[in-house]
RNA sequence: GGAGGUGUCGCCUAGUCAGGUCUAUGGCGCCCGCCUGCUAAGCGGGUUUCGGGGUUAUUCCCGAUCGUGGGUUCAAAUCCCACCACCUCCGCCA
């Protein structure tokens, strides 16, 4: 949720960002007349609550007559306060429902556009030339298969569609990727984390996946919890209701866990392989600090995603992703897109986002400053995606003979080898 | 899942049985000031959060807030109901 104070400073703030979003701009006039409603409903029932007070006061001093005298008038006040006290807290929710359904601010300087307006920021690497190795490059799929890596067949038979076995060597590689990841976010400074995958509904609705995402979300309906689509909503739930210590601001965590996603509106969307699907393991990054801060903790973010896919040699983009394109939370989102030989074109494999004070405001997450409290800054940015790692990683440092090269900062965690061999 | 206990504005705590100056007590911590060669002690003041209003430099006024939500009542920290969290014990389980 945005700050309210902006609806009457410059409600033009709000119009310009739903407009870049493609988002309702009429919502603006609806909530600046909900705050309207809201102010004056708790105005009056203020003004009968305290009359109410003076009134109850005197009645527990009088006594005989006058008491009973006083009891007849404070009767028929008590109903009005009751009405007025309903009509407040039904002028308030209504007004706090429609900031809920209002996105984040989108940076003014955003690019403008939907999914495919995206403005590639910087380039990294070279893809390789297969041709002129003189071989063709095989898809993950098939060199998870010669690897004994990955197995789709029999996790359709388990789990259906879009699930998988990590099988061997895949194992391994997913175990080491996890610990390089971990081992480079603790050099940082980060505090790791373990966090639950199945949250309340109102971690789900703070961290804005209840929204227009609503539909990609798994729920548990037996028990009204749901499967998180990345450790993020954990993490920013983790201080939800708290005020923090300025002082100990900004906090780094990185998180391990599961992370679930229905996929639906993708039917026949990437169906080969591992690279659309419905769980997979991620380490995310999440950054608590004072909104002053909030655009430079971005700027570290990006640079760790770019650091991490560096060291493993990989080929990709950084792209800066357009306002209406952008999740309900974010202000401004980078991703990281990597080389996929076998698609001849780079596919995203982090991405990171600037929730600003959107998800503070929604969790209650708040901090003491100088000037009072107020609500901190979240940021959040993938550090390692096991599955899309996993398809860069097999496919862009494949050999002709199947085998695959490990990189030199993956080596300590695979037991030393240098290269993912064929099993018979 | 079963039984019992606990939940008060940072921490501890008084108040709950007998509803009404509770406008929530006291201590610790913290902040400001005084005193002092410095520190400590001492003394004085302040110290929940949210919302509304007045000023926008500080301050001030009003309403809500005693785990959460309902109910009873003219009036609820206090009485009633439901829920939540934590603790102890029992059962089950990795």
């Amino acid at each position: 949720m945005i700050d309210p104070r902006i609806l009457r400073t410059d409600p033009d703030r709000i119009r310009r960002s739903q407009e870049a979003r493609g988002e309702s701009v009429e919502l603006v006039d609806e909530l600046v007349a909900a705050d309207e409603a809201r102010r004056g409903a708790i105005a009056g029932f203020e003004q009968l609550r305290a009359e109410q007070r003076d009134l109850g006061k005197q009645v527990s001093r009088a006594k005989g007559e006058e008491r009973t005298a006083l009891l007849a008038r404070t009767k028929s006040l008590a109903a009005d306060v009751k009405a007025a006290s309903a009509a407040s807290d039904a002028a308030a929710s209504r007004f706090d429902e429609l900031m809920k359904s209002l996105p984040n601010l989108v940076f003014d300087d955003v690019p403008r556009g939907g999914e495919d307006d995206f403005v590639v920021v910087e380039t990294h690497g070279m893809p390789r030339d297969f041709e002129a190795e003189g071989f063709a490059p095989r898809d993950h799929l098939e060199l998870g298969t010669i690897l004994g890596a990955i197995d789709v067949e029999r996790g359709a038979k388990v789990s259906g569609s879009r699930f998988y076995f990590l099988t061997g060597q895949g194992a391994l590689l997913e175990l080491a990727l996890i610990n390089l990841a971990i081992a480079k976010a603790l050099e940082w400074g980060f505090t790791p984390m373990l966090p639950p995958a199945l949250v309340k509904p109102s971690a789900m609705e703070g961290t804005g996946f209840l929204g227009q995402a609503a539909q990609d979300v798994y729920h548990l309906p037996a028990d009204d919890l749901y499967l998180v689509g990345t450790s993020e909503v954990a993490l920013a739930a983790y201080h939800s209701d708290e005020i923090l210590d300025a002082a100990s601001l900004p906090r780094h965590y990185v998180g391990y866990s599961p992370c679930y996603r229905r996929e639906a509106g993708s039917y026949g969307k990437d169906t080969k392989g591992i690279f659309r699907v419905h769980w997979f393991d991620k380490v995310e990054m999440f950054v608590y600090c004072d909104p002053a801060d909030a655009e430079s903790e971005h700027q570290r973010l990006l640079a760790f995603e770019k650091d991490f896919i560096a060291s493993l040699e990989l080929p990709f983009q950084v792209l800066e992703v357009a306002a209406g394109d952008l999740g309900m939370s974010a202000a401004r989102k980078y991703d990281c897109y990597g080389w996929i030989p076998t698609q001849g074109k780079y596919r995203e494999v982090t991405s990171t986002s600037n929730c600003t004070e959107f998800q503070a405001r929604r969790l209650n997450v708040r901090a003491r400053f100088a000037g009072g409290v107020g609500a901190v800054a979240t940021l959040n940015g993938t550090l390692c995606a096991m599955t899309r790692m996993i398809i860069l990683l097999l496919e862009n440092h494949q050999q002709a003979d199947g085998s695959v090269h490990v990189p030199a900062a993956l080596r300590p965690y695979l037991g030393g080898r240098a290269s993912l061999l064929p099993v018979g």
